[in-house]
DNA sequence: AACCGCAACAACCGCAAAGGG
DNA sequence: TCCCTTTGCGGTTGTTGCGGT
Protein backbone atom coordinates (compact mmCIF):
# COMPACT_ATOMS: atom_id res chain seq x y z
CA UNK A 1 0.00 0.00 0.00
CA UNK A 2 2.47 2.37 0.38
CA UNK A 3 3.58 4.45 -2.57
CA UNK A 4 6.77 6.06 -1.36
CA UNK A 5 6.76 7.54 -5.34
CA UNK A 6 3.54 9.37 -4.39
CA UNK A 7 5.35 11.10 -1.66
CA UNK A 8 4.63 14.75 -1.85
CA UNK A 9 5.43 17.44 0.16
CA UNK A 10 2.97 18.73 3.22
CA UNK A 11 0.71 21.56 1.53
CA UNK A 12 -2.38 23.18 2.59
CA UNK A 13 -5.43 21.78 1.70
CA UNK A 14 -8.48 22.98 0.03
CA UNK A 15 -11.23 21.97 1.71
CA UNK A 16 -15.38 22.62 1.41
CA UNK A 17 -17.07 21.95 -1.38
CA UNK A 18 -15.42 20.98 -5.03
CA UNK A 19 -15.78 23.46 -7.79
CA UNK A 20 -16.68 22.39 -11.64
CA UNK A 21 -12.90 23.52 -12.18
CA UNK A 22 -11.85 20.85 -9.53
CA UNK A 23 -13.75 17.83 -10.65
CA UNK A 24 -13.44 18.25 -13.70
CA UNK A 25 -9.23 17.99 -13.40
CA UNK A 26 -10.01 15.58 -11.01
CA UNK A 27 -12.06 13.90 -13.62
CA UNK A 28 -9.37 14.28 -16.56
CA UNK A 29 -7.03 13.05 -14.64
CA UNK A 30 -8.58 9.69 -13.91
CA UNK A 31 -9.45 9.62 -17.08
CA UNK A 32 -5.99 9.96 -18.52
CA UNK A 33 -4.17 7.60 -15.83
CA UNK A 34 -6.79 5.29 -13.84
CA UNK A 35 -6.99 4.65 -10.60
CA UNK A 36 -3.92 4.71 -8.93
CA UNK A 37 -2.04 6.20 -5.68
CA UNK A 38 -4.79 8.06 -4.34
CA UNK A 39 -2.21 10.43 -2.27
CA UNK A 40 -0.56 11.11 -5.53
CA UNK A 41 -3.83 12.52 -7.44
CA UNK A 42 -3.88 15.94 -6.32
CA UNK A 43 -0.82 16.77 -7.04
CA UNK A 44 -0.55 15.24 -10.75
CA UNK A 45 -3.76 16.44 -11.37
CA UNK A 46 -2.93 19.56 -10.43
CA UNK A 47 -5.60 20.18 -7.03
CA UNK A 48 -4.93 21.22 -3.66
CA UNK A 49 -6.63 18.99 -2.58
CA UNK A 50 -5.86 15.96 -0.43
CA UNK A 51 -5.60 12.49 -2.14
CA UNK A 52 -8.61 11.35 0.35
CA UNK A 53 -10.49 13.93 -0.32
CA UNK A 54 -10.70 13.55 -4.00
CA UNK A 55 -11.47 9.78 -3.40
CA UNK A 56 -14.05 10.25 -1.75
CA UNK A 57 -15.33 13.23 -4.66
CA UNK A 58 -14.89 10.61 -7.01
CA UNK A 59 -16.10 7.57 -5.08
CA UNK A 60 -19.27 9.54 -4.11
CA UNK A 61 -20.05 11.80 -7.27
CA UNK A 62 -17.74 11.32 -10.08
CA UNK A 63 -17.01 7.64 -10.89
CA UNK A 64 -19.66 6.61 -13.47
CA UNK A 65 -22.33 4.76 -12.74
CA UNK A 66 -23.37 6.67 -10.28
CA UNK A 67 -27.31 6.98 -9.89
CA UNK A 68 -28.53 10.10 -7.88
CA UNK A 69 -32.07 11.29 -6.57
CA UNK A 70 -34.67 9.86 -4.69
CA UNK A 71 -34.24 6.11 -3.17
CA UNK A 72 -36.88 4.25 -5.07
CA UNK A 73 -39.21 2.15 -3.22
CA UNK A 74 -37.38 -0.97 -3.85
CA UNK A 75 -33.73 0.61 -2.85
CA UNK A 76 -35.84 1.96 0.62
CA UNK A 77 -36.78 -1.74 1.20
CA UNK A 78 -33.49 -3.14 0.56
CA UNK A 79 -31.80 -0.37 3.11
CA UNK A 80 -34.18 -0.76 5.55
CA UNK A 81 -33.53 -5.09 5.60
CA UNK A 82 -30.01 -4.69 4.92
CA UNK A 83 -29.82 -2.50 8.10
CA UNK A 84 -31.84 -4.40 10.13
CA UNK A 85 -29.48 -7.17 9.43
CA UNK A 86 -26.37 -5.67 8.99
CA UNK A 87 -26.02 -2.58 11.37
CA UNK A 88 -24.51 0.82 9.90
CA UNK A 89 -22.45 -1.42 7.64
CA UNK A 90 -23.31 0.81 4.76
CA UNK A 91 -20.54 -0.30 2.48
CA UNK A 92 -22.11 -3.74 2.51
CA UNK A 93 -25.72 -2.12 1.99
CA UNK A 94 -24.44 -0.07 -0.47
CA UNK A 95 -23.49 -3.51 -2.75
CA UNK A 96 -26.84 -4.29 -2.61
CA UNK A 97 -27.88 -0.97 -4.36
CA UNK A 98 -25.87 -0.28 -7.81
CA UNK A 99 -25.44 3.11 -8.56
CA UNK A 100 -25.51 3.94 -4.79
CA UNK A 101 -22.84 5.10 -2.48
CA UNK A 102 -22.09 3.98 1.17
CA UNK A 103 -22.13 7.78 1.45
CA UNK A 104 -25.71 8.24 -0.07
CA UNK A 105 -26.93 5.55 1.73
CA UNK A 106 -26.15 6.85 4.95
CA UNK A 107 -27.55 10.04 4.67
CA UNK A 108 -30.47 8.77 3.52
CA UNK A 109 -31.02 6.32 6.16
CA UNK A 110 -29.71 9.10 8.83
CA UNK A 111 -32.37 11.77 7.01
CA UNK A 112 -35.48 9.79 6.57
CA UNK A 113 -35.07 6.15 6.90
CA UNK A 114 -34.52 5.72 10.17
CA UNK A 115 -36.80 8.26 11.45
CA UNK A 116 -39.47 6.58 8.95
CA UNK A 117 -38.14 3.26 10.71
CA UNK A 118 -38.45 4.00 13.96
CA UNK A 119 -41.92 5.47 13.53
CA UNK A 120 -42.70 2.10 11.97
CA UNK A 121 -41.56 0.55 15.00
CA UNK A 122 -43.51 2.96 17.52
CA UNK A 123 -46.41 2.66 15.81
CA UNK A 124 -45.96 -1.20 15.84
CA UNK A 125 -45.79 -1.79 19.60
CA UNK A 126 -48.31 1.26 20.36
CA UNK A 127 -51.12 -0.11 17.99
CA UNK A 128 -51.19 -3.62 18.92
CA UNK A 129 -54.78 -3.39 16.72
CA UNK A 130 -55.02 -4.28 13.10
CA UNK A 131 -54.23 -1.44 10.56
CA UNK A 132 -56.82 0.08 9.17
CA UNK A 133 -57.12 0.41 5.71
CA UNK A 134 -55.07 3.06 4.47
CA UNK A 135 -57.96 5.08 2.90
CA UNK A 136 -59.61 4.87 6.24
CA UNK A 137 -56.35 5.86 8.19
CA UNK A 138 -54.14 9.15 7.80
CA UNK A 139 -52.14 8.71 4.87
CA UNK A 140 -49.58 11.58 5.70
CA UNK A 141 -47.36 9.34 8.29
CA UNK A 142 -44.09 9.00 6.88
CA UNK A 143 -44.69 5.18 7.83
CA UNK A 144 -47.31 4.90 5.37
CA UNK A 145 -45.31 5.79 3.24
CA UNK A 146 -43.60 2.61 2.39
CA UNK A 147 -46.90 0.53 2.21
CA UNK A 148 -48.81 2.66 0.32
CA UNK A 149 -46.52 4.55 -1.87
CA UNK A 150 -47.89 7.47 -2.00
CA UNK A 151 -46.41 10.37 -0.07
CA UNK A 152 -49.25 13.34 0.73
CA UNK A 153 -48.10 16.36 -0.12
CA UNK A 154 -47.87 18.03 2.63
CA UNK A 155 -46.09 15.26 4.11
CA UNK A 156 -44.19 14.47 1.71
CA UNK A 157 -40.75 13.30 3.45
CA UNK A 158 -37.90 16.29 2.58
CA UNK A 159 -36.10 14.19 0.80
CA UNK A 160 -39.23 14.08 -2.02
CA UNK A 161 -39.94 17.28 -1.39
CA UNK A 162 -36.53 18.03 -1.66
CA UNK A 163 -36.60 16.50 -5.32
CA UNK A 164 -39.63 18.06 -6.52
CA UNK A 165 -38.64 21.37 -5.55
CA UNK A 166 -35.64 20.73 -7.45
CA UNK A 167 -37.01 20.79 -10.66
CA UNK A 168 -37.67 24.10 -10.22
CA UNK A 169 -34.30 24.85 -11.06
CA UNK A 170 -34.19 27.67 -9.05
CA UNK A 171 -32.02 26.48 -7.06
CA UNK A 172 -28.64 24.36 -7.75
CA UNK A 173 -29.02 20.98 -7.68
CA UNK A 174 -31.73 20.09 -9.85
CA UNK A 175 -31.22 16.85 -12.08
CA UNK A 176 -32.05 15.70 -14.49
CA UNK A 177 -32.03 12.17 -11.95
CA UNK A 178 -34.23 14.26 -9.96
CA UNK A 179 -36.44 14.71 -12.74
CA UNK A 180 -36.73 10.95 -13.54
CA UNK A 181 -36.85 10.02 -9.90
CA UNK A 182 -39.43 12.45 -9.60
CA UNK A 183 -41.70 10.19 -12.12
CA UNK A 184 -41.19 7.86 -9.46
CA UNK A 185 -43.30 10.15 -7.25
CA UNK A 186 -45.96 10.94 -9.70
CA UNK A 187 -45.81 7.18 -11.36
CA UNK A 188 -45.01 4.24 -8.81
CA UNK A 189 -44.82 5.72 -5.71
CA UNK A 190 -47.81 8.04 -6.39
CA UNK A 191 -50.18 5.98 -7.80
CA UNK A 192 -52.36 3.69 -5.60
CA UNK A 193 -53.25 1.89 -8.57
CA UNK A 194 -49.90 1.23 -9.55
CA UNK A 195 -48.93 -2.32 -8.78
CA UNK A 196 -46.12 -2.35 -6.75
CA UNK A 197 -42.64 -3.63 -8.64
CA UNK A 198 -41.33 -6.55 -7.74
CA UNK A 199 -38.14 -6.24 -5.33
CA UNK A 200 -35.21 -4.84 -6.59
CA UNK A 201 -33.32 -8.44 -6.42
CA UNK A 202 -35.37 -10.20 -8.66
CA UNK A 203 -35.24 -7.72 -11.25
CA UNK A 204 -33.47 -8.03 -13.74
CA UNK A 205 -30.94 -4.64 -13.70
CA UNK A 206 -31.67 -3.56 -16.73
CA UNK A 207 -35.25 -4.01 -15.77
CA UNK A 208 -35.14 -1.51 -12.67
CA UNK A 209 -37.06 1.86 -12.89
CA UNK A 210 -35.24 5.02 -12.52
CA UNK A 211 -31.78 3.64 -12.96
CA UNK A 212 -29.65 7.19 -13.50
CA UNK A 213 -26.18 7.79 -14.39
CA UNK A 214 -24.17 10.72 -14.03
CA UNK A 215 -21.41 9.58 -16.27
CA UNK A 216 -22.57 12.01 -19.33
CA UNK A 217 -22.57 14.57 -16.86
CA UNK A 218 -18.95 14.70 -17.52
CA UNK A 219 -17.72 12.11 -20.02
CA UNK A 220 -15.82 14.43 -22.29
CA UNK A 221 -17.70 14.87 -25.92
CA UNK A 222 -16.09 12.20 -28.03
CA UNK A 223 -14.79 10.00 -25.47
CA UNK A 224 -14.55 6.50 -26.55
CA UNK A 225 -14.59 4.34 -23.37
CA UNK A 226 -13.24 1.77 -25.06
CA UNK A 227 -10.03 3.32 -25.90
CA UNK A 228 -9.59 5.94 -22.98
CA UNK A 229 -10.14 4.29 -19.97
CA UNK A 230 -7.14 1.59 -18.90
CA UNK A 231 -7.06 -1.77 -19.92
CA UNK A 232 -8.77 -3.88 -16.88
CA UNK A 233 -7.42 -5.67 -14.24
CA UNK A 234 -9.87 -8.09 -13.94
CA UNK A 235 -10.81 -6.58 -10.90
CA UNK A 236 -14.00 -6.56 -11.32
CA UNK A 237 -14.93 -8.43 -14.27
CA UNK A 238 -16.50 -7.21 -17.28
CA UNK A 239 -19.02 -4.28 -18.41
CA UNK A 240 -21.51 -4.71 -20.47
CA UNK A 241 -24.09 -2.03 -21.15
CA UNK A 242 -27.74 -2.95 -20.92
CA UNK A 243 -29.66 -1.68 -23.54
CA UNK A 244 -32.80 -0.69 -21.19
CA UNK A 245 -30.62 1.33 -18.90
CA UNK A 246 -28.02 2.94 -21.17
CA UNK A 247 -30.59 5.68 -23.10
CA UNK A 248 -30.64 6.58 -19.15
CA UNK A 249 -27.33 6.35 -18.70
CA UNK A 250 -26.50 9.28 -21.82
CA UNK A 251 -29.49 10.95 -20.75
CA UNK A 252 -28.70 11.73 -16.97
CA UNK A 253 -26.45 13.93 -15.37
CA UNK A 254 -25.55 15.09 -11.96
CA UNK A 255 -24.62 18.52 -10.87
CA UNK A 256 -24.21 19.53 -7.26
CA UNK A 257 -22.21 22.42 -7.29
CA UNK A 258 -25.13 23.12 -5.27
CA UNK A 259 -23.63 24.65 -2.25
CA UNK A 260 -22.72 27.47 -3.34
CA UNK A 261 -25.04 27.74 -6.29
CA UNK A 262 -22.29 27.08 -8.80
CA UNK A 263 -23.82 25.71 -12.34
CA UNK A 264 -22.83 22.14 -13.03
CA UNK A 265 -20.73 21.51 -16.21
CA UNK A 266 -22.91 20.91 -18.68
CA UNK A 267 -25.63 22.43 -16.48
CA UNK A 268 -28.57 22.29 -19.58
CA UNK A 269 -27.16 19.23 -21.54
CA UNK A 270 -30.24 17.33 -20.49
CA UNK A 271 -32.13 20.28 -21.77
CA UNK A 272 -30.88 20.92 -24.86
CA UNK A 273 -28.91 18.81 -27.11
CA UNK A 274 -26.92 17.02 -24.87
CA UNK A 275 -23.44 16.87 -26.96
CA UNK A 276 -22.27 14.64 -24.27
CA UNK A 277 -24.92 11.85 -24.45
CA UNK A 278 -24.08 11.85 -28.71
CA UNK A 279 -20.29 11.93 -27.52
CA UNK A 280 -20.24 8.52 -25.96
CA UNK A 281 -20.40 5.48 -28.27
CA UNK A 282 -22.40 7.48 -30.20
CA UNK A 283 -25.62 5.33 -30.06
CA UNK A 284 -25.88 5.50 -26.48
CA UNK A 285 -24.39 2.37 -25.56
CA UNK A 286 -21.32 1.65 -23.54
CA UNK A 287 -18.03 0.10 -24.37
CA UNK A 288 -16.91 -0.33 -20.42
CA UNK A 289 -15.39 -3.87 -21.34
CA UNK A 290 -11.83 -2.15 -19.97
CA UNK A 291 -13.00 -0.16 -16.91
CA UNK A 292 -11.97 -2.56 -14.92
CA UNK A 293 -9.21 -1.05 -13.81
CA UNK A 294 -11.27 1.61 -12.61
CA UNK A 295 -14.04 0.12 -11.22
CA UNK A 296 -11.62 -2.24 -9.04
CA UNK A 297 -10.51 0.64 -7.18
CA UNK A 298 -13.69 0.92 -5.45
CA UNK A 299 -14.38 -0.56 -2.43
CA UNK A 300 -18.34 -1.56 -2.79
CA UNK A 301 -20.78 -1.71 -5.52
CA UNK A 302 -18.45 -1.95 -8.28
CA UNK A 303 -19.48 -5.35 -9.55
CA UNK A 304 -22.79 -3.88 -9.35
CA UNK A 305 -22.12 -0.89 -10.49
CA UNK A 306 -20.89 -2.60 -13.62
CA UNK A 307 -23.94 -4.08 -14.65
CA UNK A 308 -25.67 -1.05 -17.07
C1' DA B 1 -40.66 40.43 4.04
C1' DA B 2 -37.98 38.48 7.53
C1' DC B 3 -36.91 34.98 10.50
C1' DC B 4 -36.69 30.26 12.10
C1' DG B 5 -36.63 25.33 11.89
C1' DC B 6 -36.05 21.36 9.32
C1' DA B 7 -34.34 18.33 5.81
C1' DA B 8 -30.99 16.99 2.41
C1' DC B 9 -26.58 16.26 1.15
C1' DA B 10 -21.67 17.11 0.45
C1' DA B 11 -17.64 16.84 2.74
C1' DC B 12 -14.59 16.36 6.74
C1' DC B 13 -12.67 13.75 10.58
C1' DG B 14 -10.89 9.97 13.02
C1' DC B 15 -9.99 5.30 13.37
C1' DA B 16 -8.81 0.69 11.81
C1' DA B 17 -7.25 -2.43 8.39
C1' DA B 18 -4.26 -3.50 4.63
C1' DG B 19 -0.01 -3.77 2.57
C1' DG B 20 4.73 -2.46 1.06
C1' DG B 21 9.52 -1.55 2.50
C1' DT C 1 8.34 -8.32 12.43
C1' DC C 2 7.81 -3.60 12.73
C1' DC C 3 6.93 0.82 10.88
C1' DC C 4 4.84 3.82 7.88
C1' DT C 5 1.63 5.09 4.40
C1' DT C 6 -2.56 4.52 2.03
C1' DT C 7 -7.13 3.17 1.78
C1' DG C 8 -11.72 2.24 3.41
C1' DC C 9 -15.38 3.00 6.45
C1' DG C 10 -18.57 5.07 9.66
C1' DG C 11 -19.74 9.07 12.37
C1' DT C 12 -20.32 13.73 12.34
C1' DT C 13 -20.47 18.48 10.86
C1' DG C 14 -21.37 22.37 7.78
C1' DT C 15 -23.89 24.49 4.17
C1' DT C 16 -27.81 25.36 1.60
C1' DG C 17 -32.60 25.83 0.39
C1' DC C 18 -37.42 25.48 1.31
C1' DG C 19 -41.61 25.75 3.99
C1' DG C 20 -43.94 27.61 7.78
C1' DT C 21 -44.88 31.29 10.95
Amino acid sequence: MGCRSCDKPKMNYRKGLWSPEEDQRLRDYILKHGLGCWSAVPAKAGLQRNGKSCRLRWINYLRPGLKRGMFSQEEEDVVIDLQAKLGNKWSQIAMHLPGRTDNEVKNYWNSYLKKRVMQQAQGASSNSSPKSPPELTSMSTTADLSSMSMPMPMSMPMHQRHHVKNNSGGGSTTTSHDQQDDANISGSRAALSAPPPPPLAQQPFEHQAARSFVFSDWAPESYSLSTHWPAATSTSGNVTPSHGSAAAFGDQMSGTYGAGGLPPPHQDHHHSAAPATTGIAGSGYFDLLNMGDIYGGFSSTNNDDLLF
